[in-house]
DNA sequence: AGCACGCCGACT
DNA sequence: GTCGGCGTGCTC
């Protein structure tokens, strides 16, 4: 018997190793063994078995015997073989570094296969308190959605709940956690940051005994790490909160697993390898224990909207109040170059500070300004490290500059260097400037600001600044997007948006999608207020795109039909798989010669391959490195039918070896676009 | 990723 | 003459 086994190295490829005598009746896809692997011996595990004259083993010096088994029982209820080979055909992730992810800090030890008896009787992991009765409104809601934790399917369903998080999205959480557990299973929550995590668990924690409920995220130390995972092995705990990487954990039943903002492209690892989205890797996982999704979000993704547009998924809305629908207003401010708070925006909230009403203004990003120039030569300041221009911000009197891209910081110069004009101008709109703007604007008006740099300087300050808004004590609050998402502030009247434009970027096809989301999000807040005539002011240099077309009904139904519409027709993800490729060299012409190569390699000739799939190729895109300026880079993108095709893409791409001058990445269903 | 092998610079 | 820098290559 000759076993192929997956290690936990960067490699994109398994090996063949005999399986002794005496593990023949053990040995199985998914369990792991003691393997010597070149020079030293490590832990892998078997994806695949074959009868020995399956396998041709000529061109191998030697077929060496896999040592120790560790499993007897399987770890995972799923079929981690599976799901590994998978993720390597889907995002490119070492098939060994997938597996390796699936057990973490743990991969090296044997435990005993989880008892039967620990999971007996669920109600010992509720507490005697009972859950607040339903507002009438959400009892409907709940009821349908308890179907669905209740008669599971095993078709890759999922199950969208889509509202703003406050309009009693968490009493529905717990709820449906509640129904979940009773039956036997386990809950997985996925929440797309750290803290998220500690409000959920509050609310949990109410019906749940403590040591049925677990936390996961990075943060968590080794023993508190070690309780956790060995927990959701065992059974002994019931519900997980999570960031991504709870995705993937060892459930023995998992009975529901909750998206929580679900659109949040967080959920999508691809700064570290192995690749993958937390997302879709839950969905996958749910297949094997036939466990109901819910994806929840205010603005879903346009792919768990295809889903739902396809029949696959059902929709459930939250209920929305629609009596005070904002009056949307685009600011063209192509014609307002040098304004920041353009004169309609500043009327408005002008009027609401005089009308005892308050006014929220999102910025860009934080800090004083974006980039600056000297008035008299045109210096720009930029970043030693990084090459970038530098941003400015202000402790008290002093102005520094700032990186955006890596943070450091440099005191800001008398003179300019070059010309020893006195004047910068100080370009861009951060939270800083808008606030000072707005001080001397509405000179009486209380005006303050609440943005990352306020909430790393102290937590506590930041919440008081919270409060005091919503107490009413602030007319009007400046800050950034951390202010655009599920706020209710009941004296609200205006919302104004800075530069709403800031991200869209050209090359990122889903720019759209998530400027929508953002300004859906923040423009929702007002379908909340006590205020009259509620006003959504949002100033932009471009207005002519299509999104501000959308934008004033603030409609996300119109938006997601549309965008699907424009997706389908330039054949974009959802409909299609997508692949970027990207070169980068100082020796431009390998660079090119090597591009060529492997388009060359995709475009399969005719005869050769008959099976190839036809990729339709975009590019090339082409720039110089900001951080290197000798360095030429450039990428195409690759738009691929299905996942078939996909898979032969990485794998046909994965056979091509770079020249040493050249750097060659593959980004499989790519989420950024800088 | 590790780990070995290998080929050039500064040391007892 | 040797210790050790990290470039390159390999793992069934």
């Amino acid at each position: 018997m000759i076993a192929e086994i997956a290690f936990p190295v960067p490699l994109r490829r398994t090996f063949y190793y005999r399986v002794k005598e005496e593990m023949l009746g053990a040995a199985r896809p998914g369990a792991r063994v003691l393997a010597s692997f070149g020079p030293r011996k490590i832990i892998g595990m078997i994806i695949r078995l074959h009868d020995d004259s399956a396998v041709d083993l000529s061109g191998f010096k030697a077929i060496k015997s896999a040592e120790t088994l560790l499993d007897s029982a399987p770890v995972f209820k799923d079929d981690i073989p599976a799901i590994a080979a998978w993720m390597q055909d889907r995002w490119n992730a070492p098939i060994g570094l997938a597996v390796e992810n699936f057990f973490g800090q743990f991969m090296a030890e044997a435990f005993p296969p989880a008892s039967a008896s620990q999971d007996a009787r669920p109600g010992a992991f509720l507490t005697d308190v009972q859950l607040p009765l339903l507002s009438a409104s959400l009892v409907d809601i709940t009821a349908k959605l308890s179907g669905f934790v209740g008669a599971p399917d095993k078709t890759g369903a999922a199950h969208l709940l889509v509202g703003p998080p406050q309009n009693g999205r968490y009493d529905i959480y717990l709820e449906l956690v509640r129904k979940a557990v009773s039956g036997g299973g386990q809950v997985l929550c996925l929440v797309p940051d750290l803290n998220l995590i500690a409000p959920f668990e509050e609310r949990l924690r109410t019906i749940f005994k403590p040591e049925a409920l677990a936390l996961w995220h990075s943060r968590l130390t080794p023993k508190q790490r070690r309780e956790a995972w060995h927990g959701v092995r065992t059974g002994a705990v019931r519900v997980v909160v999570g960031a991504r990487s709870a995705a993937f954990l060892p459930f023995k039943q998992l009975s529901l697993a909750l998206i929580d903002e679900e659109q949040d492209d967080i959920y999508k690892a691809e700064e570290q390898e192995p690749n993958f989205h937390a997302r879709d890797l839950v969905m996958r996982r749910a297949l094997y224990h036939g466990t109901c999704v819910i994806l929840a979000s205010a603005a879903p993704s346009m792919e768990a909207y295809a889903g739902v547009e396809a029949g696959r998924f059902t929709w459930t809305d939250l209920p929305r109040p629609t009596l005070n629908r904002p009056k949307v207003t685009i600011i063209d401010m192509q014609s307002r170059r040098w304004e920041m708070i353009s004169g309609p925006l500043g009327d408005k909230i002008k009027n609401a500070v005089d009308g005892k009403r308050q006014a929220l203004v999102l910025a860009g990003r934080k800090g004083y300004a974006s980039l600056a120039v000297c008035a008299n030569c045109g210096w720009i300041k930029r970043c030693g490290r990084c090459r970038v221009p530098m941003g400015t911000k202000k402790e008290g009197d002093v102005s520094r500059f700032v990186c955006w891209r890596c943070g450091r910081q440099e005191p800001m110069p008398e003179v300019c260097p070059t010309c020893a004009g006195k004047v910068f101008r100080e370009n861009g709109a951060g939270t800083q400037k808008v606030e000072a703007y707005l001080k001397k604007l509405l000179p009486g008006a209380r005006v303050a600001r609440f943005d990352g740099d306020v909430l790393k300087k102290s937590v506590k300050d930041a919440r008081a600044v919270y409060e005091e808004f919503k107490k009413g004590e602030i007319d009007v609050l400046v800050g950034t997007r951390l202010l655009a998402r599920g706020h209710d502030f009941p004296n609200l009247s205006v919302i104004g948006v800075v530069d709403s434009d800031a991200g869209l970027s050209a090359a990122d096809f889903r720019a759209s999608e998530k400027i929508f989301q953002t300004l859906f999000e923040a423009g929702s807040a007002l379908f909340e207020t006590q205020a009259p005539d509620p006003e959504f002011i949002v100033q932009t240099r471009q207005p002519s795109h299509y999104i501000f077309s959308v934008l004033p009904e603030l409609d996300y139904l119109k938006f997601a039909k549309n965008e699907l519409t424009a997706r389908k027709d330039f054949f974009y993800p959802p409909f299609s798989e997508l692949v970027r490729i990207s070169f980068a060299s100082f020796d431009l012409k390998a660079m090119t010669d090597f591009s060529e190569v492997v388009l060359a390699a995709l475009d399969a000739p005719a005869g050769d391959e008959a099976d190839a799939p036809t990729a339709e190729i975009l590019g090339p895109m082409t720039f110089n490195d900001p951080k290197k300026t000798k360095v030429v880079r450039e990428y195409y993108l690759i738009k691929l039918a299905d996942q078939k095709s996909l898979a032969w893409c990485l794998g046909r791409l994965r056979t091509l070896k770079a020249p040493k001058t050249v750097k060659f990445k593959i980004t499989a269903d790519p989420y950024s676009f800088k």
